[in-house]
DNA sequence: TCGAAACGAGTGCATATACACTTAATTCAT
DNA sequence: ATGAATTAAGTGTATATGCACTCGTTTCGA
């Protein structure tokens, strides 16, 4: 009755590549990834860290927990992202009242930065709505949406 | 004239985090590596390293080059991901006819691994499918299967 | 046939990602 | 008020990712 006790067929790997979900989400994220990179290039910030400097400008400042729960990313790993914005001060990092908490602010420069970098993230971003049209693109965004949402149900 | 030489406004700021193509794909990502990286712990392998073993199943044997564009990814990155499924022994890694290339092939071992690994991928995998739905699902795989084609647009 | 161009792969470097563990500060119950 | 439990953040370690550059091999044209 063990169905696996056999090696995998051709049939199942031809699944995986064609279906994984986790497959085939990091192979767009690293394809999109690349485009914005690319576009980016000229504001000398990778697309990673314009996400980031652009949160920090959103909520104006707050501790390291807080952006990474905007972020929907590990708390280490956004510490871990933070170190080479802070050294090409694009944001500070200080004390918070409470002791155990940094609070991460946008720096002036960061935040010119941020405004240099926007026209080429818009001409990214239109790259690829346009090259799916918008309707694909917004029914795209709405999926990634509600696939994000599995991590609360856990 | 110039749009922006004002700092970036909040609708803008908020434009970004809400659809940036980019951003929304590595956040989906995120979780959903951690929910494969979850279930196929068991089994002693990444969500990554199995997608990749399964890759070779796929063509039995092939490059390094080869394996890259099926995978869609850097050739470097691929180099350096086989490091530890060749240290594992799931995999092992010979020289061509052409003694510029490597021929990459599975083991037993490998083999082996992957077949215990297949019905917790099932598992993950079915877990996404449940979680959205069919429909939706087949929407979103059809639309990530899309947006990666950006990448030959170049 | 020989030298240049093309090609396959590896390495240096930088960044991204997250789990397990640690440390320091705060909170809270007794 | 004090000690235990909780909380915020950093560090060790390992993996993932890709650009620029290098090195060795093959191919191909003069």
């Amino acid at each position: 009755m063990e169905k696996h006790s056999n090696p995998i067929n051709s049939t199942e790997l031809g699944q995986v590549v064609s279906s994984c979900a986790c497959f085939n989400l990091r192979k767009a994220s690293r394809v999109v990834t690349q485009h914005f990179d690319e576009i980016l290039k000229p504001s000398g910030l990778l697309i990673t860290q314009f996400t980031i400097l652009v949160a920090i400008a959103r909520v104006k400042s707050g501790t390291i927990n807080e952006l990474a729960e905007v972020l929907v990313m590990d708390r280490t790993t956004l510490t871990r992202n933070l170190k080479p914005l802070e050294r090409e001060k694009w944001l500070e990092i200080e004390l918070g009242q409470d002791k155990r908490t940094r609070i991460i602010k946008l720096t002036s420069t960061g935040e010119i930065a941020l405004t240099k970098a926007f026209p080429l993230w818009q001409q990214a971003q239109n790259g690829v709505v346009e090259f799916l049209g918008e309707s694909r693109w917004s029914t795209l965004l709405l999926q990634l949406a509600e696939v994000t949402e599995i991590h609360h149900s856990r």
